[in-house]
DNA sequence: CGCATTTGACCAGCGC
DNA sequence: GCGCTGGTCAAATGCG
C-alpha cells in the first residue's frame, strides 16, 4: 500500500496541472503505517483548518534537513509531500510553521470573508460574477494535496463533500472531479483525479481551509493512536518534514521549481500520522504494518523536529 | 421530497 | 484573435 502525498502549496497561479507535477513521481519512499481501530471522524482538513481547529498544515512545514533523503526501496507508502509556492521558495529555509502559517492562514481567513461575500453575489446573478472576475483575477486558497494508492477515488476525510464538476484531463484517460465541501460558508473544495502513469493511486487537491469542524462524529480513540481534536489541533503534525528538492517538472518547465518534502511517514503514523484523515483513514484499510516500524526512530528523529516528537 | 450526482455549457486564463 | 484547458454553473437525473 503506498501513500503519496503532496503539498502543494499554489499561492496564485494555479494554472498548472497538479498530475503534472506529480507524475514524474518521487524517488523517496517511506512507510506509513497505522494502527487498527475505527475510524477517525477527524478530516484531513483539519489539518488546513483555520486557528479554531488546529495549527494550519503549513505550520507543519519545517525546514528540510540538510541531508538528502535516503532513497528507499520499501514498497510501503510513499508520502511525498510537495510545496509549491513562489513565496515559499524566496523563503526555503523556513517553510517554517509560523510564517508560513500565519501568512497563508491570515490570508485565508481575510480572503474568505471577501469569498463569503462574493459567493453571495455569486449566488444573486451570473452577470455579477462575470464582472468580478473580470474585475480582479481570482484568487486561488493556499492548496494542499497528496497522492493515495487506492482503488477508491474519493476518499473519506470526515468532511462531506458535494461533487460539482468533472471534466476530462488532459493526456489523461480518467477524469478529474471537483468537490466542494457541502458545510455552508465553507468554500474548502477539492479535486480528486488519478494518476495517469499509475492508475492506482489518486491525487486529491485541497483547495482552502475549513472554518467548521469536521462534520462527522469522532470516535474517542483510535486503537492507541492519539487523535488530534479540534482544540489540540496543534499536535497535529503533517509528516512534512523531508528534504526539499527542486522539481523539474517534464513539462512545463517554464514553472518554478517548486519544492519537494519527501516523507517518512511510517515514522510519524503513531504520532502524527492518524490526524492525517484522508490519507490514513484511507491507507488503514490497506495496510497492516508491523510493529517494527514503531520502533524506527531513528529516521523519524531525523526527519521530525524534536519539540514534536515531544507532543506525542 | 430532499439531497447528491451527472453532464453539457459557459467562462477565464494562457499560450501561440 | 483564436484555440485549448481548467474550473464552475446549473438543469436534469438518480437515489434513499
Amino acid at each position: 500500500m503506498d501513500i503519496k502525498k503532496v503539498v502543494e502549496m499554489d499561492g496564485g497561479m494555479g494554472s498548472s496541472s497538479f498530475l503534472d507535477h506529480v507524475s514524474a513521481g518521487f524517488p523517496l519512499q517511506g512507510i506509513f503505517d497505522f494502527a487498527e481501530g475505527e475510524k477517525s471522524s477527524l478530516g484531513f482538513m483539519e489539518l488546513l483548518g483555520v486557528q479554531d481547529f488546529g495549527s494550519s498544515l503549513f505550520d507543519m512545514v519545517q525546514p528540510p534537513p540538510s541531508t538528502a533523503p535516503p532513497s528507499s526501496s520499501s514498497p510501503n507508502p510513499t508520502v511525498v509531500t510537495k510545496m509549491e509556492s513562489p513565496e515559499l521558495l524566496n523563503q526555503p529555509a523556513t517553510p517554517n510553521s509560523s510564517s508560513i502559517s500565519s501568512a497563508s492562514s491570515e490570508a485565508v481567513n481575510d480572503e474568505q470573508v471577501k469569498v463569503e461575500e462574493q459567493e453571495e453575489d455569486q449566488q444573486k446573478t451570473k452577470k455579477q460574477l462575470k464582472a468580478k472576475k473580470t474585475n480582479q483575477k481570482r484568487q486561488r486558497e493556499p492548496r494542499f494535496a497528496f497522492m493515495t494508492k487506492s482503488e477508491v477515488d474519493h476518499l473519506e476525510d470526515g468532511y462531506r463533500w458535494r461533487k460539482y464538476g468533472q471534466k476530462a484531463v488532459k493526456d489523461s484517460p480518467f477524469p478529474r472531479s471537483y468537490y466542494r465541501c457541502t458545510t455552508v460558508s465553507c468554500n474548502v473544495k477539492k479535486r480528486v483525479e488519478r494518476s495517469y502513469n499509475d492508475p492506482s493511486i489518486v491525487v486529491t487537491t485541497y483547495e482552502g481551509k475549513h472554518n467548521h469542524p469536521s462534520p462527522i462524529i469522532q470516535r474517542p480513540s483510535l486503537a492507541g493512536v492519539p487523535l488530534m481534536n479540534n482544540s489540540v489541533g496543534s499536535n497535529f503534525a503533517m509528516p512534512i518534514q523531508g528534504t526539499i528538492s527542486h522539481y523539474n517538472h517534464h513539462q512545463q518547465q517554464q514553472q518554478p521549481p517548486f519544492v519537494n518534502c519527501l516523507l517518512q511517514p511510517m515514522n510519524l503514523h503513531c504520532n502524527y500520522g492518524s490526524t492525517n484523515a484522508a490519507a490514513y483513514l484511507h491507507e488503514r484499510r490497506f495496510c497492516n504494518p508491523g510493529p517494527a516500524l514503531f520502533k524506527d526512530h531513528g529516521l523519524l528523529q531525523d526527519i521530525i523536529p524534536s519539540h514534536m516528537l515531544k507532543e506525542e
